[in-house]
DNA sequence: CGCGAAATTGAGGATACTCAACATCCGTGG
DNA sequence: CCACGGATGTTGAGTATCCTCAATTTCGCG
């Protein structure tokens, strides 16, 4: 489905099913921003759409008193921020340090017709988030505290993995702002994993190790 | 943003970003589905997306242990079923008696290039499902069940507006497995809000009369 | 009019939250 | 290089919200 058209041109590792348009330098440009910088804010018009180079950047919707969704983490290679009433429906900040390509938004419209490779691969990238998504809403409505965790743990080793030991570039706020979650919960869920031999949590808490993965699939429901 | 190339035929009210390459007859083919009739299951081969002309579609994804989380429902005008690897990744049903048009997927991929108006409104559609699921994910995450209740009713209400009063074609079942709830605790809700002078419910219960919106929308957080 | 499905209501209980204390980490500066 | 302090994370006790189980009512349809 939506086969590559060019071939990657390496200057980014790209997950498979994203194909390359964002790969040709001259249509974004590159900046960097410091951990905890604002992307752009939740009603910002959206004359950009970003793909990520390096780093990890949280997506968010607020209430009025400060609750707080977080409804991704994009990793290096996924593509975020791209609407379609021109106006950004959420916040993005860098977790930690970020570097991303900016792309105009209005190449969307404008390109549509003229660019139609690069309309695919936008297309391509928002049903990949949306399934996302809807995968996401499966967790938060139905899953249990240590389902949620199990899953969460799983998905980002699939995304960020390096065999076994799995980097956890965010806070524990960040998790339970992205589980449906408080902080404690989250924490006890991991100490709960641990005790039952799951998992390892090296001293620093920022990393976990996944010592049997079958269980951990198990316990995802 | 991705303003309409071809006027609409007017086949079906559509909502006003939605564009007109899916009132083309000629693209696709109208089918009706009975009432909780199966129209595709997740794993399916996707070979077509669907747009609604008329009756509710919900589109859900199940727990091993036959949780069940319904993403969203689809009103007439929305589309629904394309996906980017060629297997739906949800399961589609008619909530009530169903007339759909289908497109061949296919379209998506093959005239993403040559019917590039066609992949315009694809990916606007899809931009508007991904809103929605974003919105929802704060919803799941992060509100309590009045929230959740009064929430759902404004936003059906908007959607479906017919002045003062929304229909409820779908059962307290499908609303729980929509809001992360149970039926009972939906029921309650509901009738904590009636008790409270902000809706009323009909004796055959398949509607409701907002009473005070202004209230509701306090109460949606 | 009667039956089965859907919805409501109630009582009790479990999961996750709140509030709080404590531990650990990490960067800063002496 | 070590000590300090703020930020982050863990653990504990008590509680609230929502769930479970169950009984009852109401509705829709033959």
């Amino acid at each position: 489905m939506l086969a590559t058209l060019e071939p990657d041109m390496g200057l980014v590792r790209a997950p498979a099913t994203r194909s390359d348009a964002f790969s040709r330098p001259s249509l974004g440009s590159t900046r960097a921003y410091r951990k905890d910088e604002e992307i752009f804010a939740e009603g910002d018009d959206a004359d950009h759409f970003y793909r990520v180079v390096s780093g990890v950047v949280r997506t968010y919707k607020l209430l009025s008193d400060g609750r707080r969704q977080i409804d991704a983490f994009h990793l290096p290679g996924d593509i975020f921020g791209a609407e379609p009433h021109g106006v950004h429906r959420f916040t993005a900040e860098a977790v930690g340090d970020v570097s991303l390509v900016g792309y105009r938004s209005r190449s969307i419209e404008a390109t549509a017709l003229d660019n139609p490779a690069l309309a695919r691969d936008v297309l391509a990238a928002t049903m990949e988030s949306l399934a996302r998504a809807q995968e996401h809403m499966l967790l938060l409505g139905r899953k249990s505290a240590t389902e949620k965790v199990a899953t969460f743990l799983l998905g980002l080793a699939e995304r960020m993995t390096s065999g076994g030991v799995v980097d956890l570039p965010m806070t524990r706020i960040d998790i339970a702002d992205h589980l449906g979650l408080t902080i404690e919960t989250v924490s006890r869920s991991l100490t709960q994993l641990e005790r039952q031999g799951v998992i390892t949590l090296p001293a620093n808490r920022r990393g976990v190790v996944l010592k049997d993965r079958a269980a951990l699939r198990r316990l995802r429901a």
